[in-house]
This record gives C-alpha cells, sequence and structure tokens, in this order.
RNA sequence: GGGCGGAUAGCUCAGCGGGAGAGCAUCGGCCUUACAAGCCGGGGGUCGCAGGUUCAAAUCCUGUUCCGCCUACCA
C-alpha cells in the first residue's frame, strides 16, 4: 500500500466499476422505498464551474446516503438545450467561417446545432463523472429529445385551450443584439449615472410651454401626450389644451392622470406607449395612439422623421443637440436610476410594443403560492419560502416567444387564407375554419425555461402514464441555487401542480454561491475563477467534494480558497494512512474467538454509536456542513488520535487472541467510519474498502451505518474521561515544561475516589503509552513529592516527578495560571447561586448543573492552592 | 422604494437563551516503528455599536452603523 494516497488512478477505476456494475441505476417499479432527485439540467454548451460543482456534489451525498440507506435512488441526469445560448455558440462558429444564420437557413441552423450538440454536448455530463455523480446515466434526457418536446407541445396545447396562453400586443423587454423578446426576468437591473433632461414642450394656442422631465430623450418621437395630475393645482388651467411635440411639430393632448407623481420633475409627463410599459398602460385608459420609433435592430425607424435609421444612442445624442439649438432643453441635472440589461449579452433592453405569446401565470402561482404554505413543499433554508412567496404573490404574466431559431417551435399555426390561429399537438394539414392547405407554423419558440418547467416530469415519461411517473413523482428533493428559485423552481412547482396534480418535489434545498477567497462572484472576466476540473487534478475529487461540504453552512455563501482544499487533502491522507496502519497489522487470518473488548474498543464503538446518529441527523436535514464536521472531527481527533493509539498497544500484543481481538474492532471501527464518510469521499472510501477483508460488494451497496446498530456503553465513555484526564493532565506538564517526548516519566495518580482508582489501575498501560510514562503508582492521598508538577482532572490529581528537572517558579506560575483559570468560572457560579431570583426561577436541571459544577471547581481550586503553598512552603 | 442576509480569535467561519468553539495561521517541543500531508502542547476574543426583555443574552426584541445580495413601472 503506498505511503500516500494517489487520486487519480483511484478514481477512474471505481468509476467505471460502479458504473459497468450498473450501481446508480433505479428501478421502476420496485418495492423498495423511493428517493428521487432530478438535476437541475446544465446547458448543453456548459462546462463544470463551481456552481455546478457544489450543486452536484451535495446532490451526490444525497444519492449515495439514500441508497445505503437501502432507497430505490433515481438520480435523473440530462441538460438543457439553452435556446440563446447554444444558438449564439453556433452562431459565432458560422460567424468565423463569415456566415450567418440566415444565410444557411433555418432547417439547416438547426441541423448544425444538433451536430454541435451531438459532438459537445457531453462534455459537461463527463465532468460530472469526474465529481464521481452517482447519476442513472441509461436515463439521460434532453430538453429537445423527442419526449421532452412531447410534453412542451402537450402543456402548450392544454394551456392555450384552458385559456392560460394567449398572443398579445405588449411592451416586452426586447433585446437589440440578441434579436429577440425576453421575460422580465431575463432583464438585469443596474444602477447607472445618467441624467434628467427637462425639455419644454410649446402649448399650441398660448404663450409658453410645458417643460417635462425625461431620461430618454429620444423617446420624445413616439409622444402621443403628455400627462399631468389631475390635482395638481399648477397645471389645473391645462383642461382640453395641447402642446406641441418638439423637432416633429406633433400636437400633443395634456391629458391627466393620477399615476404622475407631482413632485417628480416639473409634474408634467411625457408619454410614449410604444417604449414604456406606464406609459402604455396610461395609452390604454386614454385611448392614446401607440407609435413606434424604434426597430428591433435599437435603430429610430421611419417613424423618426429625420433620425430615421439612426442608432438609439446616436439619435439621444443628436436630439439633445437640436433641442438645444432651438431653446428647448431647458436644463439637465446628474440622476440615477436602474436600467434595464440582457441577462445573455449584457446589451441595453429596449422596452418595446410587440405582438407576442404569454402565459397567464397568477392562476397558476396561486396554487403553486398555497402548495408551500400548506407544506407539501418545503423550501429549506425556510427564509426563502417567504422570497417565493413574495415574488409569486406580485407575478405578471410570462412572455414566452423567443424570435430565435433553437428550441421547441410554438406549436401554432396561422391560416394564410382567412388568418385562423390554429394551436394543435398534431401538425395541422388544413385550416379547421376555411380548409385551405396552407396554414404557416408560428417562426417563434419557446422560453428555453418552458421546457425546464416540465423537468421534473417530463423526464419520467410524462404525458405517458409510465412506472418511472408512479414511483418518482414527486420526487423528494430538489438541490439548486437561488439565482433561479424564480427562474425554475417557481415555474416547476406552477407546471407540476397543474399538470400532475401535486407538487414536484417534497424539498427544495436552496445552497449557497461559491465566491473566491475575498467574497467576490467568480467570472472569467475579473479572472477570478477557480477550475474544479484543475482542482480534482491537483487536490483529488475526494478532498475538494469535502471541502465544499464542510463550507456549505446553511445561508452563508462559500468563500473558497485552494489552501483550504488542501487542508481537506490532508485529511483525505490521514484517512489513508489510519488504513494502511490496520492493513499492515492484518496478517492474521483466524477469526477472533470469545472477544473480551479493551476500554479503547468499547469506547470508540460507543463514540461511533453517537456519531452515526449525529450525521445521520445532519444529513436528513440538510445540514451538510455538519455532517462533514462530525465526521472530520471525530475521525482526525478521536478514532486516530486516542482509539488508533491506544490500539497500538493490543496489535503488537504478543498474545495472538488479544492481536486477534484488536483488530476486529479495528477493522469494524474503520469500516463503519469510511461508509460514513462514503457519501462525501466516494473515492478513497472505495478503494480502501476494498483492500479490506471480507469485502466482496462496493461500498456503495453496504448498509450506511445505523446508531442502534452499535452498542451504547455509558461506562466505557466514563471510563475513557478518566484516563483522557490523566493523559491529557501529563501531557500538559510535559508540554509546559519542555520535556522532550523521548523523556520517559515517573507519575503518581492521587485518586480519592474507588470507581476512579480502579479504571486508573486497570489501564495503566494507556496511561504509559499515550503519555510517555515510565512507572505510575495509583493510590488515595500520596502527599506530593518534593520535585513535581501537578495536574488536576475531575476529583482526581496526578504529580509528575521531575527529579532535577523542575523549575519552580515556572511550576508556580502554572499553577497560579491555572488557579486564575478557574476561579473566573467559579465565581460565576457562585454569584448564580447566590442570587435568589436565579435559585428560584431557573429551571431544576440548571442549578444542579451548577452545583454540581461548582462542587468539582471547589475540590478542584483547593488542590491546586495545596500545590502552590506547598511550593511556597520550600523556600 | 420594499425585502433578505452578514458583522464572533490574525484569516475563514460554526454556535443562535444556561460553562465562548473549529479549521487555517502563529508560538514552543518532537523525524515516537500509519501519516512531517504528521504528533504533543501553548497563546489569542468586553461575540459591530446603543438600549430593552429575562434569574440568565453572542444567542430574543428595538434602534443604529457598515458591508453584501435580491426585488421594484416615479419618468
Amino acid at each position: 500500500m503506498p505511503k500516500g494516497y494517489e487520486p487519480q488512478e483511484v478514481e477512474k477505476k471505481w468509476y467505471k466499476y460502479w458504473e459497468e456494475s450498473g450501481l446508480f441505476r433505479a428501478q421502476a417499479p420496485s418495492p423498495d422505498k423511493p428517493y428521487c432527485i432530478v438535476i437541475p439540467p446544465p446547458n448543453v454548451t456548459g462546462s463544470l464551474h463551481m456552481g455546478h460543482a457544489l450543486n452536484n456534489t451535495l446532490q451526490d451525498i444525497l444519492c449515495r446516503y439514500k441508497r445505503m440507506q437501502g432507497y430505490n435512488v433515481l438520480w435523473q441526469p440530462g441538460t438543457d438545450h439553452a435556446g440563446i445560448a447554444t444558438q449564439n455558440v453556433v452562431e459565432r462558429d458560422l460567424a468565423s467561417k463569415g456566415l450567418t444564420r440566415h444565410q444557411v437557413g433555418r432547417d439547416k441552423f438547426i441541423e448544425l446545432v444538433w451536430e454541435w450538440k451531438e459532438k459537445y454536448g457531453g462534455v459537461i455530463l463527463n465532468q460530472l463523472k469526474r465529481l464521481g455523480c452517482s447519476c442513472d446515466w441509461s436515463r439521460e434526457r434532453f430538453t429537445m429529445d423527442e419526449g421532452l418536446s412531447r410534453a412542451v407541445r402537450e402543456v402548450f396545447v392544454r394551456l392555450y385551450e384552458e385559456g392560460l396562453i394567449y398572443r398579445g400586443d405588449y411592451i416586452i423587454n426586447w433585446c437589440p443584439r440578441c434579436r429577440t423578446a425576453l421575460a422580465d426576468l431575463e432583464v438585469e437591473h443596474e444602477e447607472m449615472d445618467s441624467h434628467l433632461f427637462y425639455i419644454r414642450y410649446p402649448f399650441q394656442d398660448r404663450e409658453g410651454s410645458l417643460t417635462v422631465a425625461t431620461t430618454r430623450p429620444e423617446t420624445l418621437l413616439g409622444d402621443t401626450a403628455v400627462a399631468v395630475n389631475p390635482e395638481d393645482k399648477r397645471y389645473a388651467d391645462l383642461e382640453g389644451a395641447k402642446v406641441i411635440l418638439p423637432i416633429l411639430n406633433r400636437p400633443l393632448p395634456v391629458i391627466r392622470d393620477r399615476y404622475v407623481d407631482k413632485a417628480f420633475g416639473t409634474g408634467a409627463l411625457k408619454i410614449t406607449p410604444a417604449h414604456d410599459i406606464n406609459d402604455f398602460e396610461i395609452g390604454n385608459t386614454h385611448h392614446l395612439e401607440r407609435i413606434r420609433v424604434i426597430g428591433e435592430d435599437g435603430r429610430m425607424n421611419e417613424f423618426a422623421g429625420p433620425y430615421n435609421g439612426m442608432d438609439r444612442f446616436e439619435c439621444r445624442e443628436r436630439i439633445l443637440d437640436d433641442l438645444k439649438k432651438a431653446g428647448l432643453l431647458e436644463k439637465i441635472e446628474p440622476y440615477r436610476n436602474a436600467v434595464g440589461h440582457c441577462y445573455r449579452c449584457k446589451n441595453m433592453i429596449e422596452p418595446l410594443l410587440s405582438k407576442q405569446w404569454f402565459v397567464k401565470v397568477a392562476p397558476l402561482a396561486e396554487k403553486a403560492v398555497r402548495a408551500v404554505k400548506e407544506g407539501q413543499t418545503r423550501i429549506l433554508p425556510r427564509n426563502w419560502e417567504l422570497v417565493y412567496d413574495e415574488w409569486m404573490n406580485n407575478i405578471k404574466d410570462w412572455c414566452i416567444s423567443r424570435q430565435i431559431w433553437w428550441g421547441h417551435r410554438i406549436p401554432a399555426w396561422y391560416c394564410e387564407t382567412c388568418g385562423e390561429v390554429l394551436v394543435a399537438k398534431e401538425d395541422p394539414e388544413i385550416c379547421d375554419k376555411c380548409g385551405s392547405k396552407n396554414p404557416v407554423q408560428e417562426n417563434d419558440v419557446l422560453d428555453t425555461w418552458f421546457s425546464s418547467a416540465l423537468w421534473p416530469f417530463s423526464t419520467l415519461g410524462w404525458p405517458d402514464a409510465t412506472e418511472e411517473l408512479k414511483t418518482f413523482y414527486p420526487t423528494t428533493a430538489m438541490v439548486t441555487g437561488f439565482d433561479i428559485l424564480f427562474f425554475w423552481v417557481a415555474r416547476m412547482m406552477m407546471m407540476g401542480i397543474h399538470f400532475m396534480k401535486d407538487v414536484p418535489f417534497r424539498d427544495v434545498y436552496i445552497h449557497a454561491l461559491v465566491r473566491d477567497a475575498q467574497g467576490k462572484k467568480m467570472s472569467k472576466s475579473k479572472g477570478n475563477v477557480i477550475d474544479p476540473l484543475q482542482v480534482m487534478g491537483r487536490f483529488g475529487t475526494d478532498a475538494f467534494r469535502f471541502t465544499l461540504a464542510a463550507l456549505a453552512a446553511q445561508g452563508r455563501d462559500i468563500k473558497l480558497a485552494e489552501d483550504k482544499i488542501e487542508g481537506y487533502r490532508h485529511f483525505v491522507n490521514k484517512i489513508w494512512n489510519s488504513a494502511r496502519l490496520v492493513l499492515m497489522n492484518l496478517n492474521e487470518n483466524e477469526k477472533p474467538e470469545e472477544i473480551e473488548l479493551s476500554l479503547a474498543d468499547r469506547w470508540v464503538l460507543s463514540r461511533l454509536h453517537q456519531v452515526c446518529g449525529e450525521v445521520t441527523n445532519a444529513l436528513d436535514e440538510y445540514r451538510f456542513n455538519d455532517g462533514a464536521g462530525i465526521c472530520y472531527q471525530f475521525f482526525w481527533h478521536e478514532f486516530c488520535d486516542w482509539y488508533l493509539e491506544m490500539s497500538k498497544g493490543g496489535l503488537y500484543s504478543s498474545d495472538p487472541s488479544i492481536r486477534r481481538t484488536t483488530t476486529a474492532v479495528l477493522l469494524k471501527a474503520l469500516k463503519t467510519v469510511l461508509k460514513l464518510l462514503h457519501p462525501f469521499m466516494p473515492f478513497v472510501t472505495e478503494e480502501i474498502w476494498q483492500r479490506l477483508p471480507e469485502t466482496e460488494e462496493s461500498i456503495m451497496v453496504t448498509q450506511f451505518p445505523e446508531a442502534s446498530d452499535l452498542p451504547c456503553d455509558e461506562p466505557a465513555l466514563r471510563e475513557m474521561n478518566v484516563i483522557m484526564g490523566a493523559v491529557t493532565g501529563i501531557r500538559n506538564i510535559r508540554g509546559e515544561m519542555n520535556i522532550p517526548p523521548a523523556k520517559k516519566l515517573d507519575v503518581l495518580i492521587d485518586s480519592p475516589a474507588a470507581a476512579d482508582r480502579a479504571v486508573l489501575e486497570n489501564h495503566l498501560a494507556y496511561i504509559r503509552s499515550l503519555a510517555g510514562v515510565e512507572s505510575v503508582r495509583v493510590d488515595s492521598s500520596i502527599p506530593k513529592p518534593e520535585a513535581s508538577a501537578t495536574a488536576v482532572f475531575g476529583p482526581n490529581q496526578v504529580h509528575v516527578v521531575l527529579k532535577g528537572l523542575i523549575d519552580f517558579e515556572e511550576e508556580k506560575k502554572r499553577i497560579k495560571k491555572e488557579i486564575k483559570k478557574v476561579e473566573k468560572d467559579y465565581e460565576i457560579s457562585t454569584n448564580k447561586l447566590s442570587n435568589p431570583q436565579f435559585m428560584e426561577k431557573a429551571p431544576e436541571e440548571i442549578v444542579e448543573s451548577v452545583k454540581e459544577k461548582m462542587e468539582s471547581m471547589r475540590q478542584q481550586l483547593e488542590k491546586l492552592k495545596r500545590n502552590l503553598i506547598f511550593f511556597d512552603s520550600l523556600h
């Protein structure tokens, strides 16, 4: 067995073995309890980043844990077709050959995207395998698969028939770069320094002008009114008045609408119904004309008069110039406002009047809110339920049509003869209404999130009534980041409830974001990304996974730095070496006969009993950091530091039956702790497992340890406490007196209670080996030797004989320090007990525990002080 | 504008009503035959600030400051 753990080969070997042995496969139907997680499908264009790594590590921990508990686990994998992103990639590819998608044509372009997908679409899935993900790859799905496309059509048609999908003219968010409409969610608002321009609109039939304030002067070309608040006394005489639109010299009515804020700007608002959502609504109530002056390419159009063909930003500058020349620009104020940008390409969004398809979400959202309120789905940590509620209750209709080619083409046809709109699951040959043979399909495709919203049931075979649906829906848990709570989780809730009549998952676990060491978001442009693949290459996958789990505290982002991963690599290596110790001492094949367990054996099994319970609780509650922390603490500082060290006596014993007993318990304990660690660290645990005797199967399919399988030996825990107290006390003295470990010590243990004395006397070997002691005597009331240092543990004290080694002043200092420490605590307890209100109001057990604590501190202080007096009397 | 989260040891963070914790870093002693990627020991904090509730507050409440995030149609 190599001295250090070498992850690379091991990882490849076992992953291949697990996959080929079908250990990731789920059964449908199955008599076992189901456990199902559908993966948040990564984009086909994606490659593994830290967010994926964390997200999938957590899912894999849950799946491996549940699988070991005997559940029929389905971790459903797949990828998302990622409409705009994928189209962009292939378009860039074309551009490098000097081509545009329009030149190759729609059908050919889609063919090219498919080719690209076949070639590169599996990259991220292979990277997930590298992470150790135990997905059932035989069930891999893609949102553009035949089956999932059928689900999309079914949903679209049914929602349309139910009146929940409609088509209409509204203000939508238009990205002039991507040349498509976007949903409100896909717009990122960013605070920017801009200006508030005060522009004079001269009155038509009187002197003077009305000044309006705007941040977007170029839209004035599309103004069809100016609005004031009906209660604004300044403008009370403007009833029926008209103003002249600058530059285009169009007369505009002055209208009154309560929407206008009297206090903002001049209290007069220019109304551009075709380019602003509020103006659009005001325009509706006042039946105003809608004039679109900016085209889909972001340039001014023919309604923009002299600015026709000009870019929207250039147009702004020119209009300001022209207004200034005409004396119509009153003033400019600096102003900060939030401006929408495309989440894909970061270009400025143009609110535009356009005919699009929408989902009427309010009725769907209502049920989705209720499902969470009633606890059919829990969102964890709970505070995200508030966020979810807030968003769902203020939800607006969802614009689902996109003017791109890659995606699910909307199943709507327009009859070229009579104009009828046909929405159908099967492509219609003839028009239902007029019978003509030329229905033409809608060009637009659906928002990618439309198909993602169906993912929890479409991947399981819906709309067919499959065994998978019966077995695994509703799924158990959804693990995801909060950044797609609205985009995805909320929409899955709505669709799941509507079409499956039940929520898509019982738990939604929202995890943190992975940031860099300074807490900044990782991004390519900042150059602060840590590449998970590189990390895995350098430190091993297990160290990486364990780091993520250990840092994944609920409600706080993860600040990741390489030195942390390095730290956990040391842990992996520690595990490796503990296994080496055990394996190097396994030269006897015989089974142990009648086993008499040592204290160390009894203790470690009892501690394992407790630890199993704690880890189980932690994982059941998605407290990954606690689970990892408990394993780390126990394995390193109890299993290795104490148990392995104590076992050495038995391992090197000349009595073969003691050796056999020791190795048997060592093996049992090691196997148990490996199983506990396996969900976190699948590779190293499997590698060690397979090297241990009597492990034919993979550790993956063994039973996760249960507390009830292990003894809880309270006396062992208590007795061990006494031994640890003695050893720690002696080590303390050694450390503080700077006595080298090679120097063997003589100690006298003064132990008043017979029970403790018996424990100590029966386990002198432990004290000898762990504390480096030569001779040791245990008795009641042993007088303190002249040259000695003393440590107090519980009611006992240990005198370390230090002939010629002791520095009396040093020892006095040490004792004084100790006295001070205890006295501080003692005082706090005294104060409590002398407080009548505490005695009266505090619960009985608290009062008791304070009394007990005080009594033990009193004994401790007494001894410490006696020791101090002893040294003083020497002079 | 509304909402959420954070502020605890030099750093990164647990703890969230009854004795201030971990990892890393630091200091001292050790190549003790699984591991120097290690072992043993030490030092280090009026738990952001100000009030309040309570017998008892890092923990609950109110206010406040500074960070971070989400959300929103005041042009």
